[in-house]
RNA sequence: GGGCGAGUGGUGGAAUGGCAGACACGAAGGACUUAAAAUCCUUUGGCCGAAAGGCUGUGUGGGUUCGACUCCCACCUCGCCCA
């Protein structure tokens, strides 16, 4: 009997090493074996991790390992998404350079990866700062521009008055700069965008190829995409030839407009208080709101508010007169810009209508009650029949949706519209941390972009950082000053960088060639190993990230560069990890640190932890307590493999032969074959990696009721033969999970490492099978008693030994049974009054 | 306001039409120890009972079914996304 001190400190390090030198998750290109790319969200090096973090690289080393024992082919590589705003902030409060930082950054976090044990093919590591990579991002740029997919427009942006800077969506909190808590105002500028919503419809109707994507994630895509179907009607401006266009998805309720909104940005605003009484206070007004932030304007809670422009126009079915306002819910950036207003049907302009004391008119009557419009204290919105709607009266709005719409096609005056909610995707960023757009200005050629063969557009070293008011490298004169690629004139280049959501809508093609200078990506390569089979990260990322992944996907297919439309077959999003009620970060400081945990249980301790929480794609509450029991188990495991240590070697192994077993043995090597089964289908449907560890948790209790014994004749030889399986059987089983533990272990049973060599284990279909089984006897539905019997039984025998069943018989005394349903090796149910 | 998801012991969770609470944490009692830690054993939803056993119990109310945590309807609470 050995002894021996499970030192998790040296197995981690011994087996981290070990995987290195046989390049275990190296990908071997010439291998034959079926591919399987699996990837984690690639990290933005932000510092440190903490185990929240973990999660998400601990499942994705553990779906490969379980990849690499099921015999596949297996990429697992690595990256950083490594441009960004927090480098730069690093860089403004604590004077070191973003690319000092980011690498510090990327140093720790890659040393805290190895320690977790999590396998990477490192030799395929891309970071995204690097010009090596973002020369390719420029390049995906220069293609969108060729293509009249990438354009530059004025648009409003946030502008920080205090900061004197622009400011990213994410930098604006609560409406106000995050740095300086001053109210945050809209202001136009030029920038670059992406035409993403061109695709708008494929990559709505696409959704339905992504088989393998949680639900919810499809539903949030199809939502942000937002495709209404509609009708667009064009009123004129009464005594004018001018035309205002409004979208409308009621196109029923056009007899009952009594007002028309438009946005404070709307061009035509101008133009019809110019010179009039109302000009000073409407041109007052839309200065106010369009100083308000978006959000703000349209939150629930925001009063609406309106001016009236003193100018009306025509309402094209019945010739009615329509006032026209200016109201601060109506946003230029959604549909037109103008709004027909419908107090009757709509709550938004019922609420406005009351207000301004602007008419009501129903022009739809449900069935079951009478409308009144001076006494209605909501809008209606749902179906009914048309009324005050001329020749439309009688019939069904939902029918006269379309005969309206028809109506307005006939005359000229508006059709049938689909439009998205999706905005073109803006890409400029007035910041340093980003892959330079590139693009030049020449005074003579105009907007003249960077030949391919010039890029990459470096990023300058030398900046400062503390200046305002524009991207930092408008300041550097080196970069800025160029000559024109066209014309060799003088000539300015493009000062902003690019979103950084660029850079990472494409990595997962660049790992297929990481070193290559002379593409993007190795189209071969590219085809063969994507879409990427297995895609695991977090939800937060749901929208943008992977929204923005498919445009370029789509994009990259349409200009056939590669073949395949979508680029995540399958994507799992682990749930966050809580503690103390709220999300793990730094800004909470309620982080709990890996280094520490690792340094006192060792990694595959936390490993196992992080797996056992709960299921992964929830949500799940860090118990610092709760580590205690993974630590408890694997000394459990250590101990019982240890314990016998000098046997192993010294012992034939012999075929089990179920028949012959004893019947503890043949208990525990059945438990063993269902075990196997059961973890096995837990990892194959949608990764149920904590019922998996509960169910080699139970099978460990039983061994340790299981009387082992070091074999001195053949019929001990099987009894240890069982035992010898059931230890191995684990071993295999968790090794995705704990590796370090499991070479080990697996070493000192006598086995060759790699235990990732070995393949995942299969089930004797013959020994699961129980013999016995137990039935529950109910009476009316209550449980009454149990009655083992063969698993083979027939229905009409298991009611007979039921019935005659003493306590059974005792309790029916009496009654008289109406109905038996027998359930086959589960239960009997007797209905009796 | 709309869409989606969730609600089960002291806690994390298990069971998707068939014995609710697997597995783990915590707690209580015991063994070992001078003592503590570690480890091992026992108990652990609630109520009644000495026990056998019984009753009750999965957010609330209804329904379907021989049988409902599970399916259907309504409601309440929380979370996320969108307004």
């Amino acid at each position: 009997m050995v002894n021996r001190e499970y030192n998790f400190t040296d197995i981690e390090r011994k087996w981290q090493g070990f995987w290195e030198d046989c390049r275990l998750f190296h990908m071997d290109e010439t291998s034959t074996k079926e591919k399987f790319y699996c990837l984690v969200m690639f990290p933005y090096p932000s510092g440190t991790l903490h185990v929240g973090h973990g999660r998400n690289y601990i499942i994705g080393d553990a779906v490969s390992r379980y990849k690499i024992m099921k015999g596949y082919n297996v990429l697992s590589p690595i990256g950083w998404d490594a441009f960004g705003l927090p480098a730069e902030n690093a860089a403004i409060k604590g004077g070191i350079h973003p690319a000092i930082w980011t690498k510090n950054n990327i140093h720790v976090m890659r040393r805290q990866l190895h320690q977790w044990g999590v396998g990477y093919d490192w030799t395929r590591e891309i970071t995204s700062c690097e010009p090596e990579y973002y020369k390719w991002t420029q390049w995906i740029f220069l293609k969108l521009y060729e293509n009249n997919l990438a354009y530059k427009k004025k648009a409003a942006v946030n502008w920080c008055p205090s900061c004197a800077t622009v400011l990213a969506n994410e930098q604006v909190v609560n409406g106000c700069c995050e740095r300086c808590d001053t109210p945050v105002r809209q202001r136009d500028l030029e920038q670059w965008f992406f035409r993403i919503s061109q695709y708008a419809q494929r990559l709505l109707d696409d959704i339905s190829l992504l088989e393998g994507w949680p639900e919810r994630v499809k539903t949030m895509q199809a939502n942000w995409i937002g495709r209404s179907e509609g009708t667009t009607i064009r009123f004129t401006l009464e005594n004018s030839d001018t035309i205002l266009t409004c979208f409308t998805t009621r196109p029923d309720t056009l007899y009952g407009v009594t007002f028309i909104s438009l946005a404070p940005e709307h061009p035509l605003v101008e133009k019809l208080v110019s010179g009039t009484p109302q000009e000073k206070a409407v041109m007052d007004f839309t200065d106010r709101i369009r100083n308000q932030g978006m959000t703000e304007r349209t939150a629930e809670e925001t009063e609406k508010e309106g001016m009236f422009t003193g100018k009306y126009a025509v309402n094209p079915v019945d010739g009615s007169k329509i006032p026209l306002w200016v109201a601060n819910y109506v946003l230029m950036e959604y549909g037109t810009g103008a709004v027909m207003g419908v107090p009757a049907h709509d709550q938004r302009d019922f609420l406005f209508a009351k207000k301004y004391h602007l008419p009501i008119k129903v022009v739809i009557q449900p069935e079951d009650k009478e409308l009144n419009a001076t006494a209605m204290q909501e809008a209606y919105t749902d179906n009914g029949l048309q009324v005050n709607s001329g020749i439309f009266n009688g019939m069904s709005n939902t029918e006269a949706m379309g005969k309206i719409t028809e109506f307005l096609e006939s005359g000229g005056l508006g059709e049938k519209t689909v439009t998205y909610r999706l905005r073109d995707w803006l890409i400029s960023r007035q910041r340093y941390w980003g892959a330079p757009i590139p693009i030049v200005y020449c005074e003579t050629c105009g907007i003249v972009p960077v030949p391919e063969s010039q890029l990459p557009v470096v990023l300058p070293k030398e900046v400062e950082f503390k200046t305002h008011g524009m991207s930092p490298l408008a300041e550097v004169d080196s970069f800025v000053h160029t000559t024109c690629p066209t014309c060799s004139g003088p000539a300015r280049r493009e000062v902003d960088t690019m979103d950084t959501f660029v850079d990472s809508s494409w990595y997962f093609l660049r790992y297929l060639s990481p070193g290559d200078n002379e593409r993007p990506f190795d189209r071969e390569k590219v085809n063969a190993w994507l879409p990427v089979d297995q895609y695991i990260g977090g939800v937060e990322h749901a929208i943008l990230h992977l929204l923005y992944s498919r445009f370029v996907t789509k994009v990259l297919c349409d200009l056939h560069f590669i073949d395949f439309r979508e680029p995540f077959k399958h994507l799992f999003t682990q749930g966050m990890v809580i503690k103390d009620g709220a999300k793990m970060s730094k800004s909470k400081g309620n982080i709990v640190n890996p280094d520490i945990l690792i340094e006192k249980y060792g990694a595959d301790t936390q490993r196992l932890y992080t797996l056992f929480i709960g299921p992964p794609q929830k949500d799940a509450e860090w118990n610092e307590r709760g580590i205690l029991g993974a630590f408890r188990f694997l000394n459990r495991l250590w101990q019982k493999i240890v314990k016998y240590e000098e046997v192993y070697a010294g012992v034939k192994r012999v075929e089990i032969d179920i028949q012959k077993l004893p019947g503890e043995a043949k208990a525990l090597y059945r438990q063993t074959n269902q075990t196997i089964k059961k973890v096995t289908e837990d990892m194959e449907t949608s990764w149920h990696f904590n019922t998996a560890i509960a169910a080699i948790m139970e099978l460990l209790n039983n061994v340790d009721s299981y009387n082992v014994v070091v074999p001195g004749s053949p019929a001990e030889e099987m009894n240890f033969a069982v035992f010898r399986y059931a230890m191995e059987s684990i071993l295999l089983l968790i090794a995705p999970f704990t590796p370090h533990i499991c070479e080990e272990l697996w070493e000192v049973m006598g086995n060759r490492p790699s235990i990732f060599y070995h393949s995942w284990p299969a089930y004797d279909k013959d020994a699961i099978q129980e013999e016995v089984v137990e039935i529950v006897i109910q009476i009316n539905s209550k449980v009454r008693g149990h009655l083992p019997v063969p698993a083979d039984v027939s229905n009409d025998e298991l009611k007979r030994r039921v019935l005659s069943d003493e306590r059974i018989a005792g309790l029916l005394n009496g009654k008289k049974v109406v109905n038996t349903i027998v359930v086959p090796k589960k239960l009997v149910n007797i209905v009796a009054r």
